[in-house]
DNA sequence: TCTGGGGTCCTAGGACCC
DNA sequence: TCTGGGGTCCTAGGACCC
């Protein structure tokens, strides 16, 4: 999609068309471009840019808060067109999507044909512009699609891949970013057809197993890892972590640990809702200078508990946090999901299940009365923390009418 | 200019096991 | 006395993507 969240935060405010628009935050506040108009884009202003810097850059623009919902709506919205073009579609982001139009020529007639009916459907239904790259691979038509925006198509005859790619510059291929263009453009490679000068086995040794399926994307192959997989298997999640930025760096004890309270107990929700049991949990610190460090503990039993959570990332915490330096960040991370295992401690196992009733209710409380409506007591600011303190593996009640 | 939030994948070192 | 080889799991950090 085009410029996605800008183009949908059009649809809900159209005065703000033609203007230039940045859409992740104020003007004067902490974070960067989600997404820009190209109106913006032509005073430099580009996605992962401060706002503040944008702000200097292009002064007249209209700075929006982003929408995430607005967004994935729209995304479902864009997939359900897509789906009525082909059974194999892979959205590899809210806003791209891949089709295996393989097979589809009957229904569809010729790639280029295909793609126009796919690119008017999609501004019939959705009213949002597009860009579609067709290619012979999720490489091809990756870049391809790129090549093609604003609003465009561009096909890659088969046969043609090696020569659409090398006038290309090396960051357009996927995976390249600043630390790699800057190595290559050491070895003297800028672009995508200088990589051909080059053997295989000298860019492994430079780049490690990337620069082996960089040489092979330089011909236009497209092997190794993920893009081998089928269009459209899905993948299940392999982490799930939330992070907090404060608008003032703080080193006040009570603050910071209700924050990981707080983010504890969204990891623990997205567990629950997702079935998953992690047995990996991380705290993620970042001072005011800007160093971060990553802690991470394995638990013998996998959780989905957010007691649990909050107590490993609080003991890590206060085993790392240099008391009195100010924080920036701090976010909890849970990975390595396993299916629950049974401790065979049946007291121990009786209290997770009340722990998991008392969660879930909690969880439908949110769903209905919103997000803040509930909250473990340490993760509010303020009161009842002495009793957090006293008891801090506290059972709730044993009753079942919880939820009143 | 002063740097979000949610992810994936890779590397490297160390502990531990046979 | 001067220390192999293969494997797994864990931790930490970093590049990269949208």
């Amino acid at each position: 999609m085009d410029a996605f969240f800008v183009s949908v935060e059009e649809l809900f405010d159209p005065s703000l068309k033609g203007k230039a628009v940045v859409v992740g935050g104020q003007r004067h506040e902490r974070g960067v471009v989600s997404a820009a108009s190209y109106e913006a884009r032509k005073f430099g202003v580009h996605s992962a840019m401060p706002l503040r810097t944008a702000a200097k850059l292009c002064p007249h623009a209209t700075f929006v808060d982003g929408h995430p919902d607005r967004y994935r709506e729209c995304s479902e919205k864009v997939y359900r067109v897509l789906t009525s073009f082909s059974p194999l579609v892979e959205m590899a982001s809210i806003d791209e999507a891949y089709l295996d139009m393989t097979g589809t020529e009957r229904l569809h007639g010729r790639p280029l044909h295909a793609a126009h009916s796919l690119h008017a459907k999609m501004k019939a239904d959705t009213q949002l512009n597009c860009s579609i790259g067709i290619g012979i691979s999720r490489l091809i038509a990756k870049v391809s699609s790129a090549k093609a925006k604003p609003n465009g198509i561009l096909w890659i005859v088969p046969g043609q891949e090696a020569n659409f790619l090398a006038p290309l510059d090396i960051r357009d291929i996927p995976g390249v970013g600043k630390v790699t263009e800057q190595k290559l453009q050491g070895l003297g490679i800028h672009k995508v057809g200088d990589l051909a000068a080059f053997d295989d086995s000298f860019l492994e040794q430079q780049l490690g197993k990337w620069g082996l399926a960089l040489a092979g994307k330089a011909r236009g192959e497209d092997a190794g890892g993920w893009f081998d997989s089928e269009v459209g298997a899905d993948v299940a999640a392999k982490s799930i972590s939330h992070e907090h930025t404060y608008n003032q760096d703080t080193a006040d004890l009570q603050q910071l640990e209700s924050t990981l309270m707080r983010l504890s107990e969204m990891v623990g929700r997205r567990l629950r809702e997702s079935g998953f049991h992690a047995k990996t949990i991380a705290l993620k610190l970042r001072y005011k200078d800007f160093t971060t460090i990553i802690r991470a503990h394995t638990l013998a039993v996998p959780t989905q508990l957010d007691t649990e959570i909050f107590e490993q990332v609080r003991a890590l915490f206060r085993r790392n946090w240099r008391k009195g330096a100010e924080v920036r960040l701090l976010g909890v991370h849970a990975s390595s999901f396993e299916p629950q295992a049974d401790q065979g401690d049946l007291l121990e196992d009786s209290r997770r299940q009340r722990w998991q009733q008392a969660l879930s209710a909690a969880d439908r409380l949110r769903d209905r009365f919103g997000e803040s409506s509930v909250s473990l007591a340490t993760g509010l600011k303020g009161g009842f923390r002495e009793r957090t303190h006293e008891n801090p593996a506290g059972l709730p009640g044993k009753r079942k009418s919880q939820e009143s």
